[in-house]
DNA sequence: TTCGTTGCAAACATTTTGCAGTTTC
DNA sequence: GAAACTGCAAAATGTTTGCAACGAA
């Protein structure tokens, strides 16, 4: 892994990642630095995004109407996707943990580094609208 | 859902990706048709694909470098990414059935159409080739 | 001084879409 | 004949990248 300096630009994109249970898109994360910092880009999350990923420290958990989600938080856990607003919930029902990927391991004769676990339908919120009022909020916010 | 008429080719967009469990992109499916149909267009595979989706009986597994991969086979299962090869592979040692999605409708007072169980790592193949030889075959066919 | 980091904008790659012609019913 | 379907190419979209300026060590 290459050489890292410090940057106050990357740890306010990680630490506005770890702030939120929403799992943000890009862009999100973007407009809510961009106040802050004036002179701050869209390449620049990016850029950090995946470097965070490559170090394991984010991971991406879905890919809602065409955007990545993000999460900062990397223990094994499963999502729901709400397919009206949009939103990425976590689901922490499971201690679906490291033995799930073992056994896939011995099973199939491969490496696993990770799995993922995410659930498709309605949430709550959306479910109790009156049934045509459902907008596509792409990060619900 | 809209009136349908029959189309030859959306009838081979389906059959073709029924005939394989490579898990597909839109242009695997595209260049397989392409010596059969002269006229063919990746548009109308795009097209197919995103009303296979809305009808239930094709749904998108993971996005491989990019690319979505789709599967005609809708019953629960899970799948293996190869962050190498890029290879989608079935996972068939779960009885993960409606059973995982109704708990989680019970739980969270949601409506869940599907899950999707997704195991990443190095496949068998990968794993025994010698550690940097690996090359990235987005559709390993 | 060196080299990692960034803004900016252009480049990229996949997917979507508008339109005019074709096919289905 | 009406409406669905398609080819084609342009548009749209999210993400990546090259480069020169900037910042950290």
């Amino acid at each position: 892994m290459r050489k890292l300096n410090f940057s106050r630009k990357r740890d306010a994109v990680l630490s506005v990642l770890r702030s939120t249970n929403t799992h943000p898109t890009a862009e999100w994360i973007y407009n809510n630095l961009k106040s802050e910092y004036p002179d701050f880009s869209l390449g620049t999350v990016y850029r950090n995004l995946s470097l965070f990923k490559e170090q394991g420290i984010v991971v991406t958990v879905a890919n809602v109407n065409g955007q990545e989600r993000y999460d900062g938080v990397v223990t094994a856990h499963a999502h729901f996707v709400c397919k009206k607003c949009g939103s990425v919930a976590d689901v922490n029902c499971f201690n679906d943990s490291r033995d799930l990927d073992e056994r896939i391991e011995r099973l199939y004769d491969c490496e696993v580094d990770r799995h993922s676990l995410c659930f498709y339908g309605i949430c709550s919120s959306c479910k109790h609208k009156s049934a045509d009022s459902g907008q596509i909020n792409d990060a619900s916010v």
